[in-house]
DNA sequence: CTGAATGCAAAGACTTTGCATCAGC
DNA sequence: GCTGATGCAAAGTCTTTGCATTCAG
């Protein structure tokens, strides 16, 4: 049918895809398929994906927001602020934290896409090199 | 000085509040005591004290950028999605993350103002008996 | 005088919305 | 025909930028 032609065509790209993509990039790739796509239904179709639970929304600061898929393998991402790198957390690595907050506040963590920001190994050595 | 004029309010204001303000809130506090104030000037101000790490910036997904204090006494927020609430949350409790990261994954986070969606405790058992 | 901060208005980036149209049931 | 998805264009929101002006030292 054709309600789901778009909706299809961005979770096949973000399931091909490991990393989160803008919505600008989502629209340029959707229309190597389906050249005639309007920017809008990108996003009207990324808002009904994430009502659904399908694709996950998140802010890194960028001014765009950025989707991935909802996989079963839940994982969280840190961002280098220096080379722009993006490294995967796996969620076990969050889930205690997360759990230790249920505990200590009673308050229950549902983001299901933790960004943390940070410099990673290289960077921070390269840090130091400058620094002499 | 002058040039401390903007800067000053802004620091004074986000000293007296516990809560972070979009810069909207503090265009119209400022104002308030500086009436001639342009709004430019604030966003200019903000990211003046925030590139000297006296005050941190956030996205909450909102769409608005959400300003904050930089105290001696660093925290986080728990914000509940159902209520609005925004709980605190110490970072020592979240120190032991951020070092199992480095640890683990070498990277050393920066965060210094985490935001964590979720539901509180009231709301969770407001959501239980709806469910019933 | 010089450099930094400001006001103002315009531009920019990202996203949303109103309305007519179109596909599928 | 009805319902929901789409295209198109306009508007909206938040933020940045260029340029002339103003202030402090």
């Amino acid at each position: 049918m054709r309600s789901s032609s778009t909706d299809l065509a961005i979770i096949e790209l973000l399931t091909a895809q490991e990393k989160h993509l803008t919505s600008l990039e989502i629209y340029e790739a959707v229309r190597r398929r389906l050249p005639a796509v309007n920017q809008s239904t990108i996003y009207r179709s990324l808002d009904r994906l994430a009502q659904l639970g399908k694709v996950s929304v998140s802010d890194m600061g960028t001014g765009a927001a950025v989707y991935e898929i909802v996989g079963d393998h839940m994982h969280h991402h840190l961002v280098c602020t220096r080379c722009e790198k993006v490294i995967t957390l796996e969620h076990k690595d969050a889930a205690n934290f997360f759990s230790q907050i249920l505990d200590k506040q009673d308050f229950e963590v549902h983001t299901n896409h933790l960004i943390l920001f940070g410099l990673c190994g290289e960077c921070r050595k390269a840090l130091e090199m400058e620094d002499e």
